[in-house]
RNA sequence: GCGCGGAUGGUGGAAUUGGUAGACACGAGAGACUUAAAAUCUCUUGGCCUCACGGUCGUGCGGGUUCAAGUCCCGCUCUGCGCACCA
């Protein structure tokens, strides 16, 4: 009998696929439907990939293939997160230029990829640090630009020290670097930003709607952090000041007792008195010492000091004293609130410490506990007319009064900042934009893209310190030095001496560089028309691939996730795309952790490289079947070394099945038996088809296993051999196995004589005729307990059903002679007797 | 602190969404084949009582609803993840 070797049959196959181009879509192909699914862009971090992130390419090559089979132009594209800084970083650890780096590990990558038998069409690979990928972001940098949705401005922003740039809110995780983990600070620095708070309302709206892994809506909800509240004006006394602060309890105004400012505030300088003074700008002062890393740690004691001045609480007419403290955030609301110490905790702490007064103005329930301080919903006192009101339609209420007297209005704020897009590291597109003095920053002409990233032979950050926070681009005086016209917007090189005519400007280009996350903001865009050079991509082709029908991935819950939204939100109000959403389906799955229960990491030397695995003689199919079946998607899983042997050992049984019906010859079978073995078959090729379409793959590898199993037992008792219901049942299993084992099913149904490949149109039909026996298993129950199970017609009537249940012999014996109270029939399943 | 999950055998995990708890796999044990081993095949495998038929307990803990609860409700414990002085 021919033995099951995978590592001779999956070279074979690998090598047929490619030549034949068994992947490769036809993107202008609209005469069958469209399916377009794929996982997260890989990124180049390090020389490989582990068994955790094949996993995670399987399940988008798991959907692609099994669409594939069931006749649609199913497309699995494959590119490659170029730019960035992990990219970079990546590069400065093993010594060599990013280019370089990158282009050696992604030799690497393919040879994982490819030996893991992944449907990608590698014919349309693309890589964000090509010129001619890059050209079309730095475009849409332009359009952006165009529609006011790219600026720049100097604020505070997050600085990491080691990795010399300034980073995005959504790259700081606890207050600590997305790469190098070490802290960051805050920096005053001119940066540039992307508008995307524009759309925070509509992305929240649309979130709902999403048909994504439920957690990460959840995230992205509480990121764009939406709060329906109001801006009251409060004036200063003796002063033509006025402090706005933002509240989402308009309604205890009234218990407003002091204001709080943050020390950044612009009014700082202005309410301090002469007494106060030295206090107050030592204050500002050490608080602008200690990062804001620092005053979310330390304790959450509470800091502050007085101005000297007063503002009048516009609801009671009362004086209430302004204080500058440090647990108000500058870069939220107003950055000045109204403290009501008796229903906000942190008020409440401020006072208590500097014995601030405290006015109850929503009358607390009886039974809440909490001494001092109560923060939820309740009846309005010492609030003037509003006395008596529920706080619920007093907030409405108070914002309508303060609207009439001008002193306020709802609003809504948002947590979500704009999108910092500017790094200060050579690895990125540049920044399409000259700075020409007396006219500003401005952008490149279309016509004029790609702005080539140059080549430079010391390209570290550490090259630059000491020059400020710009790239190491700003060294680089033949690029950086250009000739500017500020009618066409083209630009020459300085050294090309000045072109005729006053609107050519001296100017100096941007040496900042697009965060690597812009880069892969698009690319599910690019893969539908790669080789475009007239434009990002065709609207009519977009009209026809797009929305993405399945993403997946197990990282960028919010940063890459929320900005490709963005994005695409945008390109939609330009008519560029046919839909606001860029993935239809996105499916957030769990990660493989090392034997012992810990995240893989390359660092701590507790990765499982695949080729490993495959080389050890076991295979990728093998490998596949486990990574799947090991558990469900969302579920991060301890990698089990013997859990590829027990995945060998289905797919052995599957082929020693296909090789013994080979040789069997002719074998004539019972109605029953055919019957019997096509039952299982239905069955399974119905429940596979299910579970794909629901992402169960751990169920679905479990229900073929089971079909195996089966089919073994079954020929023992009645023979396998040609026969209508062996080969149904053999090639439908064949059929809904080759998504997840794509090279021994290959092999085995060209065994059976077939001379086109399994992957292409090829599903099984499954015929209900099969899976409705006329028999049923009724469970028979005795006060909720099993007791007893009968085999009996499906169409029995229901007293029949009853008497045979209460006649059966161990029920007797648990009525004890007593007379049931009640019988409930659940039809088809179950008697339950209540005695 | 707030938000969202999770807790089922020795292990990873199933369970038609209120109706046979523990599918499938790993591990373990026994047997067949073999001079022997590997591979392969077959059987057993939640605890306790019983030679068996069967019984009994059992899905983190304590209550509840129901003919019936892993599943629903109330109150806890532990745990993973995210956000974190967001007014």
């Amino acid at each position: 009998m021919k033995r099951y070797n995978p590592t001779d049959i999956e070279q074979k196959w690998q090598q047929t696929w490619e030549q034949e181009g068994t992947y490769v879509v036809d993107l202008a192909d609209h005469s069958k439907p469209k399916y377009l699914g794929f996982s997260m862009l890989p990124g180049i971090t390090g020389a490989g990939i582990h068994a955790g992130h094949g996993r995670t390419f399987q399940f988008s090559d798991i959907k692609v293939r099994a669409k594939r089979q069931q006749g649609y132009n199913a497309y699995h594209p494959i590119g490659w997160d170029s730019f960035g800084l992990p990219v970079e970083n990546y590069a400065i650890k093993i010594g060599k230029k990013p280019r370089e780096a990158h282009d050696e590990a992604k030799a690497n990558f393919i040879t994982q990829l490819k030996r893991l038998g992944y449907s990608y069409d590698w014919t349309k690979e693309i890589s964000t640090a090509d010129p001619s990928y890059y050209k079309w972001t730095q475009w849409i940098f332009n359009q952006l630009y165009k529609n006011d949705l790219a600026y720049q401005k100097e604020s505070p922003q997050w600085w990491c020290e080691t990795d010399q740039t300034v980073l995005a809110n959504e790259q700081v995780e606890g207050g600590k670097c997305w790469r190098c983990g070490n802290p960051v600070v805050k920096k005053n620095l001119k940066q540039w930003f992307f508008r995307i708070t524009a759309y925070a309302d509509e992305m929240l709206e649309a979130t709902d709607d999403l048909d994504w892994t439920e957690m990460v809506k959840t995230m992205q909800k509480n990121w764009i952090g939406k709060s329906q509240g109001a801006e009251i004006e409060f004036s200063v006394e003796d002063s033509d000041k006025t402090i706005m602060v933002f509240t989402t309890r308009p309604d205890t105004v009234f218990g407003a007792t002091f204001l709080a400012i943050a020390p950044e505030h612009e009014l700082v300088e202005a309410l301090t008195v002469a007494e106060t003074r030295e206090a107050v700008n030592a204050y500002v002062a050490e608080s602008a010492r200690k990062s804001e890393i620092e005053r979310m740690n330390e304790t959450r004691d509470k800091t502050g000091v007085f101005t000297g001045s007063y503002a009048i609480n516009p609801a009671t007419g009362q004086r209430v004293p302004i204080w500058v403290a440090d647990y108000v955030l500058a870069s939220y609301g107003t950055g000045a609130l109204m403290a009501v110490p008796a229903h906000d905790e942190r008020d409440f702490a401020f006072a208590e410490k500097f014995g601030l007064s405290i006015v109850t103005v929503v009358e607390k329930p009886e039974d809440d506990g909490e001494a001092g301080l109560y923060h939820g919903e309740g009846v309005l006192v010492n609030s003037g007319h509003f006395d008596g009101m529920r706080s619920e339609q007093a907030r409405e209420e108070v914002v309508a009064w303060l609207e009439q007297e001008g002193a306020g209005r709802s609003k809504v704020t948002f947590k979500m900042r704009d999108w910092l897009i500017s790094r200060q590291r050579y690895w990125g597109a540049p920044i399409p934009v000259v700075h020409v003095e007396g006219h500003g920053a401005l952008p490149i002409a279309d016509s004029q893209l790609p702005v080539v990233l140059p080549d430079v032979d010391d390209y570290t950050p550490q090259k630059n310190s000491g020059t400020g926070a710009t790239s190491v681009l700003a060294t680089v005086e033949d690029w950086v030095h250009v000739w500017f016209n500020l009618e066409t917007t083209e630009t020459v090189p300085f050294s090309a001496g000045k072109p005729e005519g006053d609107q050519w400007k001296e100017g100096h280009r941007e040496t900042d560089t697009l965060d690597g996350y812009a880069c892969s903001s698009w690319y599910f865009l690019r893969y539908i028309d790669p080789f475009n050079d007239k434009q990002a991509w065709d609207p009519e082709l977009a009209k026809h691939w797009e929305p993405v029908d399945f993403y997946n991935g197990g990282d960028h819950a919010v940063a890459h996730l929320l900005y490709s939204r963005f994005w695409m939100r945008f390109f939609y109000k330009q008519g560029l795309v046919p839909t606001p959403e860029p993935f239809k389906r996105m499916m957030y799955n769990g990660y493989i952790l090392a034997s012992d229960g810990t995240k893989m990491s390359k660092s701590k030397g507790n990765t499982i490289d695949p080729l490993e695995i495959m080389n050890s003689g076991y295979g990728a199919d093998s490998l596949r079947i486990y990574e799947m079946f090991i558990a469900p998607y969302d579920l991060d899983a301890p990698w089990d070394t013997r859990g590829v042997p027990g995945a060998y050992r289905f797919l052995n049984r599957a082929w020693t099945l296909v090789q013994e019906y080979l040789e069997a010859g002719e074998v004539a079978l019972s109605d029953d038996a055919s019957r019997e073995i096509l039952a299982i078959a239905h069955k399974t090729a119905k429940k596979i088809t299910q579970d794909i379409e629901d992402d169960k793959f751990n169920t679905a590898v479990s229900s073929m296993m089971e079909a195996v199993n089966a089919y073994f037992k079954l020929k023992e008792t009645h023979g396998i051999g040609r026969s209508e219901a062996w080969t149904f049942a053999l090639e439908s299993l064949l059929q809904v196995l080759a998504p997840f084992a794509p090279h021994i099913t290959e092999e085995l149904w060209s065994d059976l004589g077939h001379t086109t490949t399994i992957h292409k149109d090829n599903w099984p039909q499954w015929d209900s005729a099969f899976l409705t026996s006329d028999m049923m298993t009724i469970i028979v129950q005795v006060n909720g307990k099993l007791r007893a199970k009968l085999d009996i017609a499906k169409d029995t009537q229901k007293d029949v059903v009853e008497a045979q249940a209460l006649a059966s012999e161990n029920v007797a014996k648990f009525l004890e002679g007593k007379t049931p109270t009640k019988v409930i029939y659940i039809p088809g399943r179950l008697v339950n007797i209540v005695v």
